[in-house]
DNA sequence: AACCTCATGTAACGCGTTACATGATTGG
DNA sequence: CCAATCATGTAACGCGTTACATGAGGTT
């Protein structure tokens, strides 16, 4: 399963679970959501299966924190699911099955407000991420073959990817706009 | 579910379970990937909704065909489930977390390998989609607010999104090809 | 004879979400 | 006092994949 190796890949530094989902949100919503008690199971299977090793700590609040840290296995684990080459996911992009039946709307107005609030969408996501990039990598690392350069290159290709497609569904809003009106 | 709909778009025209697995795969493989088991329980589900009917119709081989079309209610639904807004499926991008966790490979070459096969993998999805725009919208139409439009906007946005990426990661190997080496 | 395409499904399993259940601390 | 944050999990359900089961017709 792909969060065994993000999870893994998030757990340089030891952490609970609810560490791990704030990191989720935090430094990888560009490749990845996913719910607390999902990562909850998940880590108690890499626990059992020998990939992690837990060491319950006191909490201020609550009970006590399980933190979490990659044993040798784990680690070994995780090269493995990188150095296996690329996992490129199925495709889901339910959004792009709309677009191609907007035709199943009436109107061009319809059609263009459709297109309209793909693109706002599409904006936030792309505020989140540039934020994102403001706040952990301000200006370009100059330290590389670290963590934190590849954590920029990923989040980089991600920025360049979400750009190119807000662009396309702005031009497919003016061609809409220019178009529509004279079909009704 | 957003299966629903893509099934329902993709009965345009009439079709059993079979025929929608193979538009499927040469009209959207830009949007969606499903298997055939899970297409014909999608089906039923559709059917009893009161979305579909289908007819049995005698084939040269093996079973009859159950051919499927949509009722008013099933085009209503369809027609509801794009004028309530883009379905932004959730992020699985395990291939740009792996581009992250690169720092856990042990050497440049190994970290420049891996981002060969990942612009090998994204070069080889995007040719399926070249080939898919020559092969059903040569030349751009010139009918527009007609169905064959919008499909042609959806794979445009797609081809866009996946060239900008395809972009990126061929300029993160180089990045990484010039200065991994010095760092080792 | 072997294999591919057409054509249907079921069953088992795993992944993922939603809802539920609990409870301490901190800040307004 | 209320809400948010920190902190853990379980249970039920649905989505999705893989494997299994069947069988006709055409191609090599």
């Amino acid at each position: 399963m792909s969060l065994d190796g993000v999870l893994l890949a998030l757990l340089r530094e030891p952490g609970s679970g609810y560490d791990l989902h704030g990191r989720l949100e935090s430094q990888l919503p560009h490749a990845w959501t996913g719910e607390l008690s999902q990562i909850y199971t998940c880590l108690r299977r890499l626990e059992q299966e020998g990939a992690l090793q837990v060491a319950a700590v006191a909490s201020r609040s609550g009970p006590p924190r399980r933190v979490h840290r990659r044993t040798p296995a784990g680690t070994r684990r995780l090269r493995d699911w990188v150095a296996d080459g690329p996992e490129l996911g199925k495709l889901r992009e339910p959004h792009l099955a709309q677009v191609a039946a907007l035709g199943e709307l009436g109107t061009a107005a319809e059609r263009a407000a459709f297109l309209e609030r793909l693109t706002v969408a599409l904006s936030e996501r792309l505020d989140g991420l540039e934020d994102l990039e403001h706040r952990d990598f301000d200006g370009l690392p100059a330290d590389f073959a670290t963590p934190r350069f590849h954590a920029w290159l990923a989040l980089r290709i991600a920025l360049r990817t979400l750009r190119a497609q807000l662009l396309a569904c702005e031009e497919a809003l003016a061609l809409v706009r220019e178009r529509g009106p004279a079909a009704g």
